[in-house]
DNA sequence: CAGAATCCCATTCGATACTG
DNA sequence: CAGTATCGAATGGGATTCTG
């Protein structure tokens, strides 16, 4: 009965995942499915609908392909996500949060909320098309709520975007942005952060930084009028 | 100029901790402070005001004081928590949450929020006092809001909180039970949580698990009827 | 006792290279 | 494109020690 690599404190944890928090609280046991490296903001990629593993890698500058694997894996066993593959002819294969996943929203934005009212918080770093979506949940102004309905795609790199407000509620999604009376175009997300949270004028993004404008220009001002960087700690 | 240990891809980063996200999405910035290890389980600690080292290391099974020691350092200096020597005699040293510390509640709830959600999750790990206390605020039922105002006591190791319901809201602070018209007395948080979540029966709780009860039982029962765990997906 | 400092080892991470 | 394989570096955990 004498193991030699016993677990000493018998099986208190729930896997043999090698380190545990032993801790019946609920924030302990979401640290384990999501408080590894780069957990959270895999889930946070797949928010806005199911990605591939090229599309995780190239949202997520730094990760490596080792750890996206390690993670993915992990993330499946756990039940946040599911891999399907495409049915033919595009038979390649997908990431896809599962409805518990999905309801993992709430706390990703929560915490998003919190750091972005730091200092030392930069906006200026990069970001994906993402995040810059969920972004503008989570700082949109009290006005957004008596806002008029309306509707702005995003086209930022190669995906598209339709960003509503319905009934002073904010909505993103991915879908054509073919058919929206206003659409900004840009190579890449912080162009369009800088107009939304930095002020800069879009007539600057579009001489200096590939931004490029379509359709009504008075729209998307009162839109971007509706988000803000929060007052910094 | 030619450096040999430079860090690569210039300063984008936003310090020499080794690891960045580079991304400026709030959530990853949040994950720097408060990604790591622990360290969102310490903060957890500090909510409901300062302790000293041992008091985290009590409250945190598994932590080694390397790690305690370095995480109190590192949220020291992001400015999440300030390190405060009590006045004489008791010239002991204490962890407190500055304002943005406290402000992080919301995060580490919602986490634990939607981690309760999963089958596998399992309430019967040991438990903190502090995490009981916080538990209750996110496993309170709608009922809850149109409860009569009340206060219970709960005596928790050598630890005092005073849980309370004013106007339909939801409140735990640490204070002397005294006074209280209901009290709970257990050597350990999990009798109490058993109380809560699992429906189990205080008598049985009382002939098994050291639990103690004073004052109003109707009271008691009424009160840990407005809690329940979440159903599980 | 509070807590900082050290040492050692297992695990994890990150970068690069490689494969089907 | 979707991962594997490999290896050096960093981190985590535990034990021990030191100090006041």
């Amino acid at each position: 009965m004498k193991l030699q690599k016993e677990t000493s404190s018998s099986d208190r944890g729930q896997r043999e995942h090698g380190r545990w928090y032993d801790d019946a609280c609920g924030t302990a046991f979401g640290l384990e499915i999501l408080g590894e490296r780069w957990a959270m903001l895999i889930v946070r990629e797949l928010l806005l609908g199911a990605r591939r593993f090229s599309d995780l890698r190239d949202a997520l500058p730094g990760i490596s392909a080792k750890v996206l694997t390690e993670r993915l894996e992990s993330l499946a066993e756990w039940g946040v996500l599911t891999r399907k593959t495409l049915p033919p002819p595009a038979a390649t294969q997908v990431y896809e949060l599962t409805e518990w996943g999905y309801r993992a929203e709430p706390a990703i934005m929560e915490l998003g909320r919190w750091a972005a009212l730091s200092l030392r918080h930069n906006p200026q770093l990069p970001l994906s098309a993402v995040s810059l979506m969920t972004s503008m949940k989570t700082m949109q102004l009290p006005a957004l709520a008596q806002a008029p309905d309306m509707a702005v795609g995003m086209a930022v790199g190669g995906e598209e975007f339709v960003v509503s407000i319905r009934q002073g509620l904010f909505g993103a999604e991915r879908a054509p942005v073919a058919g929206c009376p206003a659409v900004l175009r840009a190579p890449a997300a912080p162009p369009i952060a800088g107009a939304l949270y930095a002020d800069i004028p879009l007539e600057a993004l579009e001489a200096e930084a590939g931004l490029v404008v379509e359709g009504d220009r008075a729209l998307l001002r009162r839109f971007i009028g509706l988000f803000a960087l929060p007052p910094r700690i």
